[in-house]
DNA sequence: TTCAGTTTCTGGATCGATTCAGAAGGGATT
DNA sequence: AATCCCTTCTGAATCGATCCAGAAACTGAA
């Protein structure tokens, strides 16, 4: 077996307390008994204070969960969220702190299991919109938590770190309706909870139920309601997925149509993409005369020279990292939006004249 | 504070190895007596097990680490490394284990510390060739880890899962060999420890110390004497960086040169777009007429059209951490090297007649 | 020399669970 | 009624450390 601190302790000839202080607290011994202790600690194989040991009796684990909905391997197949996972661990590493993915099952009835069983000091929440039973979780377990989202049943006390959702849709579909776009469609992904791949009936933008994709098509909405487009007149389309093959399948029946959209405005990047292979796909009658626009800004937008929103995704993991490792002393605090900005490139451009 | 196992037995009248059983081995008590705690535990807020002092007392985490060299947030702007990633959450997912992320410290003196304070019942190593240091340090604490090369040192026990390095790369030289190139270049990331970015004198492809660059160098090299050009006809360039602007940057000043080589070969992927990048950069005159290759087929490959060598991401790190989590019976099966596919697209093309 | 003040080290309690041998009680069997 | 076997539950030992009050030894000043 490893040996213990205790077996050191005997090979040397003092207590076990001098033993742990030789590893923790140098200071506590002199530095002869040290190095003769580390001396010992070595030749015997010992490496070291079992972190598990140290973390029941400090009451620290030193990790922090990062939960992701999904799948974990989904969660890496999105480049924001990998981009906000570079953020977190950039700000975990500065504070010696470990990181523990954590995906959240589909079963309900495993999440609460999950959260129970992680041993972290909090959780930061990646937020997709069915997260709620994890956040219950962990609250019921009361460790802190950030979000990536302002949510509806939050208290003063909860952190989180979003942006504006609604305005900066509200941004980039006002950039569209300046170009003329008047014949539009939004696509979502999951817009509805089992919803087919394809349009959809809402009847408005609240109807979605997922917080994100709300905020991004009530945005959307009142921008076209601006020039004129009243929703009843905008096209949803649902996406099964957040993957660009989601988004192809999602729009390429209303391209074939005979009154095809002239902007299909994504709550995606990647679901913008998505459209953009559609629409190569359609032939020379749409490519390039049909505007799209994604969100979020990840690195293939810019080579694909997609218009796109951008919000910092590195800057959040970072932020929400930093919150829940170090939380602000003023409540107040806790709350962040960040800004964002609109990067237009060239699958925008002006309508085509009807 | 939050209550324990031994207040939920209080509040019920029962011992505390009852409550202890209500929860991990329901078997063991009636069903009443089951639901009767579990209501207690619920009214008392009592969320469960503490998974510290569980791991402690059952000797198991339930967690294994990923050993990633350099930043955290580095290896996640490596595509690749985000594949690996995946596939190793996908297999422990499958195993109900935790991932926890661990970034290798740059300072050897906090190699041995990060290794030693990890919670975790084994790792996978992310091999980049400068993690021996951790690896000692995994062998001293006696967990059983698995690589993602095979290691020089390693012993039959090891269990690694990886590639023929040295076989893929001479595939692709073989490919652009035969297309006519002789002035080539070979570019690869970090060649020599803190060598400049740019052009580079070694002996052979033997001197890299890094022994994925290595093996590739060799592949490249054994192509290339193969059809007449020597090792000191090739030319070497040393990027400071596993990135596009250090592929761009270290082959920038060769194609500014009046001898510009016709093709360049690079050890990943990332390290060849930037390559492409300085040749659209370089204006009309080169573009699309040095042949440029790459290495891993990472998603952007394929839309930049790049000529590559596929391997298997996901696959390496299932295979990892499934080789990690339920060890193979006969040792043998701990050695895997995953198949390799040359995928030729447009960034190769014949050597323009000089 | 004595006493206060440091420095250095020790012992025992504790963190929150799991585990296993065995006690207690209830049936069924002979 | 005695025996044996189950099922259900208990108690004490244990996992491997940290922490704190206090003992022991040493230092320096009065």
């Amino acid at each position: 077996m490893k040996p213990t601190l205790q077996d050191v302790a005997d090979a040397v000839g003092v207590s076990r307390s001098t033993v742990s202080n030789a590893y923790s607290r140098p200071d506590q011994l002199s530095a002869a008994l040290r190095t003769k202790i580390l001396n010992a600690a070595q030749r015997l194989g010992y490496s070291g204070p079992n972190p598990t040991a140290r973390s029941l009796r400090r009451g620290v684990v030193g990790a922090v969960g990062v939960l992701f909905t999904s799948q974990l391997s989904y969660a890496f197949t999105d480049p924001f969220a990998v981009r906000f996972l570079t953020g977190v661990s950039e700000a975990a590493e500065r504070h010696g702190t470990n990181l523990l993915l954590v995906a959240l099952p589909t079963e309900r009835a495993r999440v609460r299991a999950a959260i129970d069983n992680a041993a972290v000091d909090g959780f930061c929440v990646y937020c997709a919109g069915d997260e709620d039973w994890a956040l219950a979780a962990i609250r019921d377990r009361g460790l802190p938590y950030v979000t990536t989202a302002p949510r509806p049943d939050a208290g003063p006390a909860d952190r989180y770190v979003g942006i504006d959702e609604r305005a900066a849709a509200r941004s980039i579909a006002d950039h569209v309706a300046a170009l003329g776009h008047r014949r539009v469609a939004l696509l979502g992904d999951t817009v509805l909870p089992d919803a087919p791949c394809g349009p959809l009936r809402l009847v408005g933008p609240a109807d979605a139920p997922h917080p994100t994709t709300r905020g991004r098509l009530t945005g959307f909405a009142e921008a076209f309601a601006a020039v004129g487009v009243d929703w009843p007149a905008v096209t949803v389309l649902n996406a099964t997925g957040n993957s660009r093959a989601a988004g192809a399948a999602a729009v390429t029946a209303a391209l074939a149509g005979d009154q095809p959209p002239t902007a299909v405005l994504a709550c995606s990047d990647v679901l913008a993409l998505g459209v953009l292979d559609a629409l190569a796909e359609a032939g020379p009658r749409l490519a390039h005369r049909v505007s799209v626009t994604g969100f979020d800004d990840i690195a293939e937008a810019a080579s694909a020279g997609l218009t796109t929103v951008r919000q910092p995704g590195e800057e959040k993991g970072r932020l929400a990292a930093t919150l829940l490792l170090q939380p602000p002393a003023d409540p107040a605090d806790g709350h962040v939006l960040l800004p964002t900005d609109l990067v237009v490139r060239t699958s925008t451009g002006p309508a085509p004249r009807s």
